[in-house]
DNA sequence: ATGTGTGAAACTGTTCACAGCA
DNA sequence: TGCTGTGAACAGTTTCACACAT
């Protein structure tokens, strides 16, 4: 079993083969309870050594000649991405993107509870969205602690991100899903994921620009 | 001079130049007509030698012992990112998402003009969202056509994204900035990028469960 | 003195190719 | 035979370190 450090492109997968397992179990009859190396990276668009070098980093669970089991594989995936327990997230910003944020079901499917909803504005304060309230920045402290909040999403304009990072940060809160197109400074024990969807359009309209044929990303 | 093709990671990082020189022109008194590559370090997080490698592939744009001039520079990335034209763009997909990424204001400042609204879901068609209303999947092909739609963005469930996808290619547009958590096959002269947000959830608790340091990403 | 641009080294991740197991 | 797991080769990026321009 490996004990190295697994690189981070390998972790951005792994939640992919989880997806297509997800797949393969559920419109699974007998014949998908194994899948190869060279039918994963069919169904994922990799290549079946980059599958094959991947799953090692969880551990030897194929078989020679027969492929992955998919349920084993399947549990593991899910072990090693924190999939069985439940995440308590805090919500920043209840502006139009936070709200959808709020509502997709994809995050509810996969174990992440919207625990409470902040928002500097005042305006905004005891708005419900969908079943919570939105609550002050000063709550947030409390709260994080009371529902054992691990994560929060940002979803404020630019200018305030880096003030809302620090009540964050300062709350003990450890991971930040960050929508706000702005580079946030955090204390290196904090996890930082952006998603910013500004660089990824002018990144495709760059694409658009400069070059004819494709090279898929993300 | 460079005419290499510029490395994709590099073509990831201009936006960020651009936005923070666009901050510094913004507050920009004369001190701040010129930046170093160790100043655009501190405010982007990479390193000074990264930032030096990067710009150089636009063109040798920097002065020995005084750094880079901000609006050349700035207006340089903005050429190049292709931002200097507007961009109309085709939402696929009425639901919570889209209607947060029509309400978006990044995407507006940037140049980037939602043309149209489409959705598969003949209940949602005829109903108005900002300033357009929905229409069906039909109708996209002759939209793209009569509004030079280049980009499409696409919010709509997983299990409906490969068929709204051949729709889309099939109408001539060759980029997408695909939401849908699913993998989409895509022709090879098409431009695919995907913002995933389950999988960057997945990733900062796959972080937060087995990682003690941090190691930024995205 | 300061800070760019860039060869060369270091590093990281991917692909190749095949030994070995079922 | 079929397919995994992995050493070795390869490819792509980043960092180092410094010659050189201002």
């Amino acid at each position: 079993m490996r004990r190295e450090r697994m690189p981070l492109p390998t972790a951005r997968r792994l939640p992919i083969y989880h997806r297509v397992l997800r797949g393969l179990e559920w419109s699974g009859q007998a014949a998908s309870s194994r899948v190869s190396s060279s039918l994963l990276a069919q169904l994922t668009g990799f290549t079946a050594a980059l599958v094959r070098r991947d799953l090692a980093h969880l551990g030897s669970f194929g078989t020679p000649g027969a492929g992955y089991a998919v349920p084993e594989l399947r549990r593991r995936l899910q072990a090693v991405l924190g999939l069985d327990r439940t995440w308590s997230v805090a919500l920043v910003g209840a502006g139009n993107l936070g709200r959808a944020l709020l509502g997709y079901r994809g995050f509810a499917e996969r174990g992440y509870r919207i625990a409470g909803v902040f928002d500097r504005d005042a305006a905004s304060h005891g708005r419900p969205v969908g079943e919570l309230v939105v609550r002050p920045m000063e709550d947030l402290p409390r709260v994080v602690r009371e529902q054992r909040i691990a994560i929060a999403v940002l979803a404020v304009p630019a200018a305030g991100a880096q003030d809302a990072t620090e009540v964050i940060v300062g709350a003990g809160v450890r991971g930040i899903l960050n929508f706000a197109p702005a580079r946030l400074r955090v204390p290196a024990d904090v996890h930082l994921v952006n998603v910013d969807l500004t660089i990824e359009m002018e990144m495709l309209a760059y694409l658009l620009t400069n070059m004819g044929q494709s090279a898929a990303s993300g």
